[in-house]
DNA sequence: GAATTACTGGACTAATGAGTCCAGATAACC
DNA sequence: GGTTATCTGGACTCATTAGTCCAGTAATTC
């Protein structure tokens, strides 16, 4: 059974509501307890009698607003995506030089990619990808596949103004992801570390635009 | 509880066996098949009625060789790690060319890095994060660590022939890693592809390369 | 007030899975 | 043969958990 296959209960509403209406804050407390919980001990880990619990609700009330455990967690996994958007992670490069641009567009993407969230997320990911290519579906489109877009945005910009010299952006937009993360995101993943430090992350941000600018700068 | 807290029982053997003796052709037998279930439904997936199953022994035998499901998992995947153990990996390297060998040697470690087995062992150790610290150590000392110090050999080796220029060995090892493994290997991790294809490789292979000597090649 | 729907809390079902127990068989030692 | 320890197969305990059911109560429309 995929997560899609299961609707939301009672979606479609009727134009005249009778009845006692939905909480629609009850039902934001559920989705955020269950992001967090979801993040925190993965899919297997989290009960649904823990969610209800954390949203203090009752196990009955979940079950009203979510079909099963599935949808539940689709839904806290695309919360928890739109809460780390890159939306806002090109809007205050000012463009002074190659280099200072590019070391705050990396900063911003290290700080989002070596997250503790953003690592959980692949956590879960991980754990849930036999049961649940339609989760990483909803991370990967809006996640890493938006960042990538950015950051082809920005090389292109560069490269019009003649400071990059790059054949193919797309690739090179996945090779800062692949830099930024390094090695530390998977000695993260697999808990031989169990922070990545303020000094790690600025290493790697060195190192990356070190690296980046050697191989395409003009 | 971790794994290395309860001991394979009747470890310690007497000097003159008294009663029947242990079947060391079952004690193989049940790694061998933990070793394949743990990699393939990960840690919770995989029930110690399984394993008995598929090793062909009772689930008490499964008991009397090992204590609990936690140790036979850490036994299990220090024998997966030996199995891909990079011994070899530098072996029929035949000093042609830094490139050549070079790439010789990268196509050796990413089909390591990116093969079935590997992935699954990262998948399974992410899975396991939590309870197994213990895991997560074995598999890193004897994979990744030792792969490590084979590449800072073999990087050591052109730097003193003055074709390569390297500041720092360490890391130069890692970056290689970093690259070869690229975006797909974790792709392959959360289940957005389901086989990393031969052509894949080899063009992680030819851009790792390319990369490397363009950074530190003289 | 009547009908309707939502929320609660707790009991309940059904399945799964780790680990134990036991009776009988088997293989080694003395 | 007697002793000791292993192996088998199956029954067993115990805990966890997804999902359901229900009786009572709260909110909202008509």
């Amino acid at each position: 059974m995929t997560a899609t296959s299961k609707e939301n209960p009672r979606k479609t509403k009727q134009k005249t509501a009778r009845g006692r209406p939905r909480d629609t804050s009850k039902n934001k407390a559920i989705i955020n307890a269950a992001s967090r919980l979801f993040l925190e001990k993965g899919f297997d880990g989290t009960s649904m009698d823990d969610i209800a619990k954390r949203a203090g609700v009752s196990k009955q009330t979940v079950y009203s607003h979510f079909a099963c455990k599935e949808v539940l967690c689709s839904e806290a996994i695309s919360l928890a995506v739109k809460r780390y958007s890159p939306d806002t992670a090109l809007e205050n490069v000012e463009e002074h030089s190659l280099e200072a641009d590019l070391r705050a567009v990396c900063d911003k993407f290290a700080r989002l990619l070596l997250g503790d969230d953003s690592v959980a997320m692949a956590n879960l990911l991980v754990t849930s990808a036999p049961k649940g290519l339609e989760f990483a579906k909803i991370y990967w489109n809006a996640g890493p596949q938006a960042m990538h877009g950015k950051l082809q945005e920005f090389l292109q910009h560069w490269i019009d103004q003649g400071a990059l010299s790059i054949g193919n952006t797309s690739k090179a937009a996945d090779l800062l992801s692949t830099l930024l993360k390094g090695k530390v995101h998977f000695l993260r993943s697999i808990g031989l570390i169990d922070t990545i430090s303020e000094k790690q992350i600025q290493e790697n941000v060195e190192d990356t635009v070190k690296i980046f600018l050697k191989l395409y700068g003009t």
